[in-house]
DNA sequence: GGAGACATGTAAAGGGTTACATGATTTG
DNA sequence: CAAATCATGTAACCCTTTACATGTCTCC
């Protein structure tokens, strides 16, 4: 549901064929949500079905034509509703971590902090990344302000983690 | 993958069957992994197949037997030929965030207040429990301790944005 | 003339969930 | 004796990914 409200969250902004889309979404948006091509495909075939966007098509010279799609206002009553069904779901918090978390214990401290340091870097590169592109999401700033805020919760753990690394306790009890 | 990992890692640590893998997933790991019978069975027997998972029934009455599995050589090597796959793989996070967020401001604040609240409320009723629990899952910690840095985390997001919902700007350049 | 962007897709295989199915045993 | 727990599973359906497939246009 999460890639349908995004999808038509897209479209609802501006018409938009599915290259554009997909380009967009893994030039800008790779940081907040993950679709591949044939699930966005499926995704806008379905949607367009049940009348929820509407499609036009735009042919330039001998490609293959594209598939303008806008939102109908179905399709707008569909997305208000799943954004409130989504809302008043109340989820935890999806796992933000591997669970290979659990078991770090298990091989000698020497071979985990390199993968710490490494883990450490890209988290730091990430926030560097979605630093850069914050303020020209105005529309989107919410969800990277989100991801932010547990991205630099991610880097204190590591730190964290780092430290009771070194301290004697690190894998006692563990089998 | 990380679901084989968390079995295997869970019957590592004592023999058990389809059961009780389940029923101690569902009463204590529910915080920080999600696995339903049907894919634990599935995961369970891919991996007796592939002989990473030893069998063994246990006979009591008229029950269905029990399956009771031990790890085996080659599952303790795919164990942990998967956890240093894991932990080498540096997945930025994986989204902790409905992407709902992204849109929240095309509802009016009243409208999204009473959500945020209760979604507030659950997340500390989340981090209670699982203080309660940190104690005892001893060879756990670590993820529990993973799972409360970003329970954190979503709090202070959900207080920095019900304050940011009071600010004129609020819904300011959103369609 | 070749590389890379533009533009659409599909096939196969794997993962996952919901709901259904069966029956014994324990506990209130 | 009814309800919950113990213990296994399957069927149908949906979603997702990886890899394959096709051809055009633009820029260097």
């Amino acid at each position: 549901m999460e890639k349908q409200i995004f999808l038509l969250g897209l479209i609802r902004q501006s018409d938009m064929h599915g290259y554009q889309i997909l380009d967009l979404i893994n030039s800008h948006f790779n940081i907040i949500i993950n679709i591949t091509k044939p699930t966005a495909y499926r995704l806008l075939n379905n949607m367009a079905e049940d009348g929820w966007i509407s499609l036009r098509e735009e042919k330039e010279g001998k490609r293959p034509p594209r598939h303008v799609y806008s939102i109908t206002p179905k399709g707008e009553k569909e997305f208000q509703r799943m954004l409130r069904e989504s809302l008043a779901e109340y989820k935890p918090i999806e796992r933000p971590n591997p669970i290979s978390i659990a078991f770090l214990q298990i091989f000698p401290p020497e071979e985990i902090l390199p993968h710490m340091l490494k883990r450490k870097s890209s988290v730091e590169s990430i926030i560097e990344g979605l630093i850069g592109t914050k303020d020209h999401q105005k529309n989107y700033q919410l969800v990277f302000e989100h991801q932010h805020f547990h991205l630099k919760a991610e880097l204190k753990w590591i730190n964290y983690t780092i430290e009771k690394m070194n301290s004697p306790d690190w894998g006692k009890d563990v089998k």
